[in-house]
Formats: C-alpha cells, sequence, structure tokens
RNA sequence: GUCCCCAUCGUCUAGCCAGGCCCAGGAUACCGGCCUUUCACGCCGGCGACGGGGGUUCAAAUCCCCCUGGGGACGCCA
C-alpha cells in the first residue's frame, strides 16, 4: 500500500485557533497511525493578508503542541511558477478561459441573484466569447454543466453535488495569482498527498476540486471533513467567543498535553477512556471514530484535564514550566528543590501553571499584610500566645512535617486552642492568607529560619484588637 | 434564497453500521456528603438526554420517510 500522506495548510493570517490546531492534530495523527508524512504546507496566497508573525505564531504552536512535521513548511509564494503553468495547461487545452468581466459587474450580479432568491453563480457569459480584447482577465475553469460529481468522503460516504450548482471558478485573478482552490489541488497532487483532512467547510468546494483534479489529469486524494468547532451560541467558533488562539492558551497557563488531549477528545473518542497522552492517541487514532456532528468548545473541560495534567506530571517538569510565570510574578528563582517542593505543595490545588505562579508567590517573599478578615478572626490574644510558645516550641524539635505537627497538637492541647484557630493564626502568619497549602508542608518548604522569621513578624500586628481596624497595613510598622 | 452537512444529558461523548444485554453508560459542569488545620485533591451520592411525527418489526436510541431545529457554503479570501 502506497504511503499515507497528509497535510495542514494554514494561511498565515491570523493565529493558529483551536480549530486549526484540531486539524492539524488528526492529520497529524492519521499520518503517524499509518507510518506515513505529515506535511506543512503555509498558504500564502494573499500577500496582503498575510503576515510575519501570524506565521512565526502557527509554526511556535505547533511545535508547542508537539506536531512537528516531516516536510516543509513549503510556502505557495514561492511556487507561482507552477501554478501558472498548470493554468496555461489548463488555457491551452481549453479547459479554461479569460474572463474579462470585472469585480464590480460580478457583484453586481451576485447581490441580483440573491436579491432574486436564486443561488449566486457565475452565468458564463465570457465562456463562449471568441475576442481577445485588450483588457485585464482572469482565468476560470471550464466546469461541465450538467451530470454530477461525487465526493467520497471518509467520514460522510458518497455526496452527490449536481454540477450545475458549480459554476465556472476563477483559478487565477487578473493579477496574475492563483486563487485557493486551484493551488491547494497542484500542490496536493504535486506533493503527493493521499488523505485530505480538512473543515467541513470545506466540503462544498471539494466537487470543484475533484474537477480540476481530473483535468489536470492527477490521481484524487481520499477526502474527510470534520465536523467544525462551534462557541457557546453554536456558531462557528471565532474571537467573538473569547480566547481562540492556541498561544493565548500557552500564555494563559495551559500545558500542550491538556491541549492535545482536549482537541482530540473534541469530535473523536475512544470509549469512555477520557484521558490520552501523545502516544496513546497515536496508537489509538482512526477515522471511523470521528463524529460527524458538530461539537462545542468547553473551555471549562479543558480547565479540567490542564488541572488534571499539573497534578500528574513530574514536579520538576511542572516547576521547570512554571519558571516563566513566576517571572511574570516578579519573582526570580533557579530551578531548585525549594521550587519544586513548592510546586509539590501546589500541584493538587492549581488550574493553571499562571495560576501556580500566583499562589506559589508567598513561598519567596514574606507577607507584605495579612488578609483583613482573617486578622480580625485569627489574630486573637490567644493566637498571639500560641505564636509565641509556638516559636519556641520548634526550636526544640527536627523540622519535618510529623515533629511539626505532633508539636503543634501538643500545643493546641496545652494551651486548649481550637487547631483550627490555632492553624489559621499560623497560616496567616506564614503565608499572609487564610488559603494555602497544608501549614507543615509550608513550613517544610520555607524552612526554620524563614517560619521563625515570619511568625515574628506577625507578632507585631498578632493580639492588638485595638488596630484591628486598619488591619491589612504593613506589618512590623 | 439555493446547495451541502448534522441531530443522545447544559457541554464533550459511548451505544447506532451488524435492532433486544439501554426505563440509555462515561466525562465535565452543578448540587449534596465524606475526608480535613484553610483551600484544594480524592472518594461516595444526586440532578440531567435518545428533537417531533409517521412507518418497518414480536421488539427501535439503533433501520426507512417526512417535519423541525442547528451548522456550513454560495469571493478575482483561504
Amino acid at each position: 500500500m502506497k504511503e499515507v500522506r497528509t497535510r495542514f495548510a494554514p494561511s498565515p493570517t491570523g493565529y493558529l485557533h483551536i480549530g486549526g490546531a484540531r486539524t492539524a492534530l488528526f492529520n497529524w495523527l492519521f499520518a503517524r497511525h499509518h507510518g506515513g508524512k505529515f506535511v506543512l504546507r503555509i498558504e500564502d496566497t494573499d500577500r496582503s493578508r498575510s503576515r510575519e508573525e501570524f506565521l512565526a505564531d502557527i509554526l511556535d504552536s505547533l511545535s508547542w503542541l508537539g506536531l512537528h512535521w516531516d516536510e516543509g513548511p513549503y510556502f505557495q509564494s514561492q511556487r507561482m511558477e507552477l501554478y501558472r503553468e498548470h493554468a496555461e495547461r489548463l488555457l491551452d487545452e481549453g479547459k479554461a478561459y479569460r474572463c474579462y468581466c470585472t469585480p464590480e459587474e460580478l457583484e453586481e450580479m451576485r447581490k441580483r441573484a440573491l436579491a432574486e432568491g436564486r443561488k449566486p453563480k457565475y452565468d458564463g457569459r465570457c465562456r463562449y466569447r471568441k475576442d481577445q480584447p485588450d483588457l485585464p482577465y482572469a482565468i476560470r475553469f471550464k466546469a461541465p454543466l450538467d451530470g454530477v460529481t461525487v465526493v467520497e468522503d471518509l467520514l460522510r460516504g458518497k455526496v452527490t453535488f449536481r454540477n450545475e450548482e458549480l459554476d465556472d471558478l476563477i483559478i487565477v485573478r487578473s493579477d496574475g495569482t492563483p486563487t485557493y482552490n486551484f493551488v491547494v489541488v497542484v500542490d496536493d497532487a504535486l506533493m503527493g498527498i493521499t488523505h485530505v483532512i480538512r473543515g467541513d467547510d470545506h466540503l462544498n468546494n471539494t466537487p470543484r476540486q475533484i474537477l480540476l483534479y481530473r483535468a489536470l489529469g492527477y490521481p484524487v486524494p481520499k477526502f474527510a471533513h470534520l465536523p467544525l468547532i462551534l462557541g457557546t451560541d453554536r456558531t462557528r467558533l471565532s474571537k467573538r467567543h473569547g480566547a481562540t488562539a492556541v498561544s493565548a492558551y500557552r500564555e494563559m497557563g495551559y500545558l500542550p498535553e491538556a491541549m492535545v488531549n482536549y482537541l482530540a477528545r473534541l469530535g473523536w473518542s475512544y470509549g469512555d477512556q477520557e484521558i490520552f497522552s501523545l502516544g496513546e492517541l497515536v496508537e489509538k487514532f482512526s477515522l471511523e471514530n470521528v463524529s460527524k456532528s458538530p461539537a462545542v468548545f468547553d473551555p471549562e473541560k479543558l480547565l479540567w484535564l490542564n488541572a488534571h495534567y499539573i497534578k500528574e506530571e513530574p514536579p520538576e517538569e511542572i516547576a521547570r514550566r512554571l519558571l516563566p510565570f513566576l517571572k511574570e510574578e516578579g519573582i526570580e528563582v533557579n530551578l531548585g528543590e525549594k521550587l519544586i517542593k513548592a510546586v509539590k505543595t501546589l500541584q493538587p490545588r492549581a488550574k493553571t501553571l499562571k495560576e501556580m505562579a500566583s499562589q506559589a508567590a508567598f513561598y519567596f517573599r514574606p507577607p507584605t499584610s495579612y488578609d483583613q478578615k482573617g486578622v480580625e478572626k485569627f489574630f486573637t490574644e490567644r493566637a498571639s500566645e500560641f505564636l509565641e510558645r509556638f516559636k519556641e516550641a520548634i526550636k526544640g524539635v527536627p523540622f519535618t512535617e510529623e515533629a511539626l505537627e505532633a508539636t503543634f497538637r501538643r500545643l493546641c492541647d496545652e494551651l486548649e486552642i481550637k487547631t483550627k484557630d490555632a492553624a489559621q493564626a499560623v497560616r496567616l502568619a506564614l503565608t499572609g492568607r487564610t488559603v494555602s497549602p497544608g501549614l507543615f508542608e509550608v513550613m517544610d518548604v520555607l524552612g526554620p529560619e524563614e517560619v521563625i522569621k515570619r511568625i515574628e513578624l506577625a507578632q507585631t500586628v498578632c493580639g492588638r484588637p485595638a488596630h484591628a481596624a486598619e488591619a491589612d497595613r504593613t506589618p512590623g510598622v
């Protein structure tokens, strides 16, 4: 059997978005699953809208997701000669013709057709034209006027189009540049693409493309049209629905593993399984299990998967990826033992790396203020006494979670203070907040000197009800 | 408007092709409980769907038809 070759062909007119990423993923998975090749091609024939910045974003995002291409990127802008030759050939063979209609005229015809409730369609007025006026012209493909064209879709089966529904599409613009439906055929044919896997929005283009393959004498590849990804309002996912760029999720602290896993399950399934690694996806992916109906993008489920991978991956790895997010928080640390320990305490608590960075901040700088409600509730005189005794007590025990907890509990009994109240006072002293990872793991990360230092700092505000009204102020004043 | 595609919990989906094992399973979200030094995690439980109507059949979520609904396409964009 012939080697499977798939491609992803984005146009650099926008960031790589969720939908494009899923198309890329499915193509990549299909090729990998069948031991074939995945080709990257950049469709930059629209020179005015293409931008370098978008190209970089697409390449970076694909790499970030782990979707490495075996060939390319090819650039259509560098293949113009090829398209010109093909167009010329069709012209010579009488399979295409010059059209002198102006865009304005065509626009006019379209409007009228729509207004009269007809399908807007070129009437072919230049098709039989014999003269060749000295005017700018576009080149149109001469499509059959009757009969049908059948698309054999791997997902949907036979889809039949009546040729009379199709019109003579423009393959070369009056400025000499080729159009999408034409270049895509030339390129897919020349690049030996065996399976064209793309969005449902291309299904209507497919019969025209098949006609072009035939006219050009190239073999027709297999097609599979994926259902579109929709926003919550059930219209095609777009910027209006919030963040849609893959890079935006990366910046928000999502892991590529979570994104890939989510994208894979959006329109594809494998029984009841929810969690898949890339390798597992390669092994299990099949077009047969791709659903035919459009799917609504659900950020909540993506978030859940992200939280899952944050919990599951090795702390060292998470710590490494956390670094840039810490930097954004103004925290410059190296990938040391303290960071890794801190990450361990945060793994079950953070849903994104960004969130984790913010939660981790207190490990690296002492509180500059204390949660106001917490101060009122927990920085009582009793707590003040407890802090003093606890501070002294821990100096005499080994600094391990177990020993610290034992000491803590003993002291609670002795001073007849509820563990909850004591714990919250200590938590507030150490972190400045009423919410944090477990007390003793926090202490373990901070180390004895820092713990004592922070308790002493807290003692300057704890147990001074007169000042409670202005709580949340800078401690030590 | 015309053409094309689609139709199971709010959402992602299993089941459908090879009808009975499905008064429909999983996940997420939400609600409740347990665990507990806070918050999470985790565990347990709950809520929640076969769009409607006709057929075919002993039997239909599963097969057929119609309706409805949703989406997409109709560019000298890709």
